[in-house]
DNA sequence: CCTTACATGTAACAAGTTACATGATTAG
DNA sequence: CTAATCATGTAACTTGTTACATGTAAGG
């Protein structure tokens, strides 16, 4: 249901195809979700035939159709509904914590390597949250409180990932 | 792979059934791995077809046999194959912040009962860390290295769930 | 009497990944 | 010449969830 009320809520904002929602997920959403397109049109196509959605093609000369989507009625109630329940917790998968388990089949090497891939990991994503605050939050003073939710997010996203850096400083010891 | 690498893991330090595998997940790996006994009983039954377990059943009276499930060579080879290449990164999928992406729209009970819900459930995971703290590294002081090792990812696990209940705290007002 | 622990499964479904496929335009 | 952007899809597969099903024994 989750990827159903993510598309809600970008499609709310602003109609737009499935090419479309993949760019916001990858300009202003980077923190919040991500999904390969393969997903998404065949997501969109399902919430067009449970009626969620409606879909207007636009034909282009040289290129394939737009599939424009749009939220009906239904959509929007859908939408409110999701909002209005809290969210169930979510499931625990830390694999690189079962690797801690297994230390003494785990070769200093690939430990070394293991950590130094994750930090760069999550070096990157510490620009990626530095590029969206910079693209669309620069002034946090002149935020409404709409646009400052969303900017909460993004300082969530990286103190959590600050503290997977120090701990990572810390466990190299 | 991850469930597999996992139960590898679980059952390298100690041969056992499904059920067995669960109650370790519930007890000392819980802030590692869940997951439903079926998915586990399945998963397991392909291992065993893969070649990297033995199945042994051990009739029991009036109760179901127990399936005892223990690591073949080429089930010890596959852990050592995962261990020694890094983890992909892990996809983001943050349905809290999608919410915050439709502010507009959610209730303003609705979002203190979401946050009110959420600061509860992250409670009662510093309390199962506590418990499997107490339970498993009592005395940091005498751990060994490989003891350590998964002490540590109690740590984050406790520093990461305290920088999710701060920010609560913070987005609460 | 009711719940928890023990111990296993089948079946259907939902969600996510990977590989393959097409085809023009623009920028380096 | 190569890569990226635009724009869509099919098919097969893996992973995870939910519902249903069975049956004993012990403890409160």
């Amino acid at each position: 249901m989750s990827l159903r009320a993510v598309l809600l809520i970008t499609l709310q904002r602003e109609p737009g195809t499935g090419y479309d929602v993949l760019q916001r997920f990858k300009a202003g959403l980077a923190h919040v979700w991500q999904a390969s397109h393969q997903q998404l049109y065949r997501e969109l196509d399902r919430m067009r035939g449970d009626g969620l959605l409606t879909c207007e093609t636009v034909p282009q000369a040289e290129r394939p159709d737009r599939k424009v989507y749009r939220l009906t009625e239904a959509g929007r109630q859908a939408l409110d509904g999701w909002l209005a329940e809290p969210l169930a917790a979510s499931p625990v998968r830390q694999p690189l914590f079962a690797k801690f388990f297994a230390w003494e089949r785990w070769p200093e090497p690939a430990r070394r390597a293991e950590l130094a891939a994750l930090s760069e990991q999550l070096e990157q994503r510490m620009q990626t949250y530095a590029a969206i605050e910079a693209e669309w939050f620069s002034d946090p003073e002149t935020l409404t409180p709409a646009q400052r939710a969303p900017w909460h997010t993004l300082r969530l996203g990286r103190r959590l990932t600050e503290t997977w850096l120090e701990w990572i400083e810390e466990v190299m010891e």
